[in-house]
DNA sequence: ACAAAAGTGTTTTGGGTACACCCATGT
DNA sequence: ACATGGGTGTACCCAAAACACTTTTGT
């Protein structure tokens, strides 16, 4: 029952009717960005630029996460990122909604209809060699994403109700942040995720007392203010000391 | 793609590689239960009694939360039950970790993989004509479940730690209580989800903070004690006053 | 009268929040 | 010397938690 569909340039069994959508967040110079791809549309006889989330069918004999690993790798380059689950989207007619939408991707469907499975996932910008994608994708910023196609406004929008959920109750920050950093990074990292601030003497307080926080025996160089004592996370700790009900709120 | 299989006596257009399973929560006499069903399994030459989930295929034209509400509907005969989907289960081998459940579960796929949307529900068992499950379901004990076909244990245990989250913050113990309750019964049901006790009167202090529990001008009849105030719940006031981080911890 | 659950206040403790100044480094 | 972010402590308020007795009804 699995489909040959093409898949870039490879005929690859797929199952017919579920697909992964990514919503891959990126953390750029303090800001919290989104990666959409851009389509050209036929639409009344001229093409319209579209965008949309980057997604992927269910190849026959892998799970979902491995589909969405798939779909990381294919977009930024990267192995080995976290991604998580966090909605299905079953709208019979939720590829329907703009008939030329539609029209687009129809030949690309086994089905007329499918049902996606929606992805977050995290990275961090300066990770991805954006030069290889620059042509077809986009780091929206994650406080301004424009139209989608399809449902991918609603998939976002529950991608990031589940991000900031995430972010409170497990260590994900860690995800964003590079091997050591600063207290600072970490919590401009909170910030641009919140959008809010936090004070800094109430925000060390509690960050503080996270035992899983190993602060090292190194400062930042070149910097031209007082250096930052560098931090790193210890994930045993975490393991091992993480209560029921953990609480990463800051 | 879609596949005409057999769905009882009826020939039904259904998807191939997609199914909704149900975890259904029942309340009864202050104990959790879990609608399990009963099927006989051929198992060298004998015949074993195993237990698994309700679900079902996806049809056509429904979406999910219409397959999960058939279900709801097929178990317990009630309609119009809040169902919630929580996780997807896609491991290509989930449905074959056991041989004999496998060449048991074959005939009925239209493929060899299905991956399954998990989907929690909760309802009052003294809500459902139990008479007519009786012979292949069973209400099993939320703190004692047996072991289940396939990954289905996998799905119960995530059923539960999602239906503990929601109900710290939805309000969803109100599906479970009466039109009118008393403190107590409300109470007793927190007790039962998170199998712990509270202290009565700082239990009554934080509920009393919710402007959405209206005290009625109406007591408890019929009971060989001082009858308790009855409550309802205000759905209007909860969505008009309700605020981003919303608590309902007791 | 008694059994059974309803209903009610106070104290202690810890966490959240608000708030301002000196320090170390590079230029 | 100055600009820049790093780093620190205290006071107030409120919520969580621990704890025991009186009230009202049915039998």
């Amino acid at each position: 029952m699995a489909n040959k569909l093409s898949d870039g340039n490879n005929l690859i069994e797929t199952l017919p009717s579920i697909s992964v959508d990514c919503v891959i967040f990126g953390y750029d110079e303090n800001k919290l960005k989104v990666l959409v791809r851009r389509e050209f549309i036929p639409y009344n006889g001229e093409v319209h630029e579209e965008w949309k989330l980057p997604g992927n069918h269910v190849r026959k004999n892998e799970d979902i996460d491995h589909t969405a690993s798939r779909i990381l790798k294919e977009q930024t380059g990267l192995e080995n990122i976290f991604v998580k689950q966090f909605m299905v989207f079953s709208d019979p007619d939720r590829l329907k909604r703009n008939a030329y939408d539609y029209e687009w991707v129809k030949p690309r469907l086994a089905d007329e209809r499918v049902i996606t499975v929606g992805f977050y996932s995290l990275i961090n910008v300066s990770d991805v060699d954006n030069s290889t994608l620059i042509e077809v994708a986009n780091w929206a910023d994650a406080y301004e994403i424009k139209d989608l196609m399809f449902d991918h406004n609603d998939i976002f929008d529950e991608a990031f109700k589940k991000l900031r959920y995430d972010l409170l109750h497990e260590p994900l920050v860690f995800e964003l942040l590079p091997e050591k950093f600063t207290l600072t990074q970490m919590q401009k990292l909170y910030e641009a995720i919140f959008n809010t601030t936090y004070d800094k003497r109430n925000y060390r307080r509690k960050v503080n007392k996270m035992a899983y926080l190993i602060p090292l025996d190194e400062i930042q160089t070149g910097v031209s203010h007082k250096p930052a004592r560098l931090y790193s996370f210890d994930r045993d700790i975490y393991e091992n000391t993480r209560t029921e009900r953990f609480d990463f709120r800051v």
